[in-house]
DNA sequence: CGAATCGTTGATGAGCTTCAAAACTCGTGG
DNA sequence: CCACGAGTTTTGAAGCTCATCAACGATTCG
């Protein structure tokens, strides 16, 4: 990533922001702001106003049905939210966001973020293909909840958080979850993902201590995540 | 959908492939051909070589893990396929497909096709909203298939193809899908979809004779998908 | 007409959820 | 410094949903 670059979207909208590129006239559509740990941005079934930018911090897009919970991905720095308010089918937000962890945001107003898409031809073929990228995990996702056992597709939660969130120096993921949130990111129940914490640790593929988890065995961890 | 359009797409390429606005250049770049019942026109692992534009039949896009598949979505006139190509992770397709029908497509050289979206604003935001859209229902239905039993599944799948397919005379589901690839797409077995589809009818919610599907009772059906 | 495929049904058990109750953690205040 | 309680973690047990296997009837097709 190029210095003063916040993401890896090339011509991103928030590095320009950021790097102040663009005439002052932005700041009316534009606001900086901090949400609290724990603090919900976005209320799934809500009207679109417009999309969010996360400077830094960590926030849960997630799906709720009845009282059961999906955590769909996690948007840290760089990274971009509530962009679905873009299409031709729905005007209210389609999905939840809350902060895990204070997180510094900007807000970027819909109208205003069209029809920069619109003049700005770098970001529109650049979102297109963060959208594609994302309808890849996406589509690999669905397989994996339709077809994969939990214990499978906690190996894929586990390895896609570690190359999301990187290591700390320690060699632990660099990311603070709760059990429930990783359940609910695995689709699972706490205790189903807690008897399977268990079975990778006791077959040396992950180590605990506290609430860092530890990735021993890439290899072996990966190998569940192929098919059969 | 206007005349001399094919598909929902404002300045979608294959329209313009189809109304001839293009210089003959193209042709060096499409080639039409028909695809047989059952023919597999990608194999997931391939290497991308370009997009497929469905003229008129229909094509299912699916993934295996194992020896299991899930149906991701279906391609009738006017879709597009194979677009993942478009992603800057990996080189091969992340899914199969497979014809239903006998189905006659146009394949678009990626090459040309990721210069054309450069070049070609219009399409290249079209084509962004229509990413969104996918995106959208494929994170609606990783929730489902993450959160809701098989017969509510079962109600999404067949309220969707009702709206994709749309009706025949006789007021059942325009589409002949064997109950295979029905279970592959609502994401379960042949058998337990049976079972959910005879209750379904001794709830008089739908009908079955034959192959022939026909939705009764839309507005239970469409209660079983919402949540809780 | 026989073979093969598909549709239908039952029985069984694996995998997972749910409920419930210990055991452990940690902050708070006596 | 310990006791207490609230929250989290861990474990056990029961039950439900769904997949799997197997068998038989129906339908298609050479």
């Amino acid at each position: 990533m190029k210095k003063g670059k916040c993401c890896d979207l090339e011509a991103c909208l928030m590095c320009r922001l950021a790097l102040k590129e663009w005439k002052p006239a932005i700041d009316s559509h534009r606001k900086n702001f901090l949400a609290k740990k724990g603090e919900q941005i976005i209320q799934e079934g809500e009207p679109v106003t417009g999309v969010y930018f996360v400077y830094s911090g960590n926030v849960k897009v997630h799906k709720k049905w009845g009282d059961k919970e999906l955590i769909i991905r996690f948007a840290n720095d760089g990274k971009i939210f509530g962009h679905r308010g873009l299409n031709t089918k729905t005007t209210v937000y389609p999905i939840s966001a809350t902060a895990l962890e204070e997180t510094s945001l900007c807000f970027i107003d819909l109208e205003f973020f069209k029809t920069t898409l619109k003049v700005n031809h770098d970001l529109a073929f650049n979102l297109l293909l963060f959208f594609a990228d994302e309808l890849l995990e996406s589509e690999k996702k669905m397989r994996n909840l339709a077809l994969m056992p939990v214990k499978n597709r906690l190996a894929v939660a586990l390895l896609q958080l570690s190359a999301q969130f990187g290591l700390t120096e320690a060699g632990s993921l660099n990311i603070a979850l709760s059990k429930q949130d990783l359940a609910a990111f695995t689709g699972a129940t706490y205790e189903t993902v807690f008897r399977m914490t268990t079975e990778l640790i006791n077959e040396q593929l992950i180590s605990i201590s506290g609430k860092n988890i530890r990735i021993i065995n890439e290899e072996k961890l990966r190998s569940l995540t192929q098919e059969s």
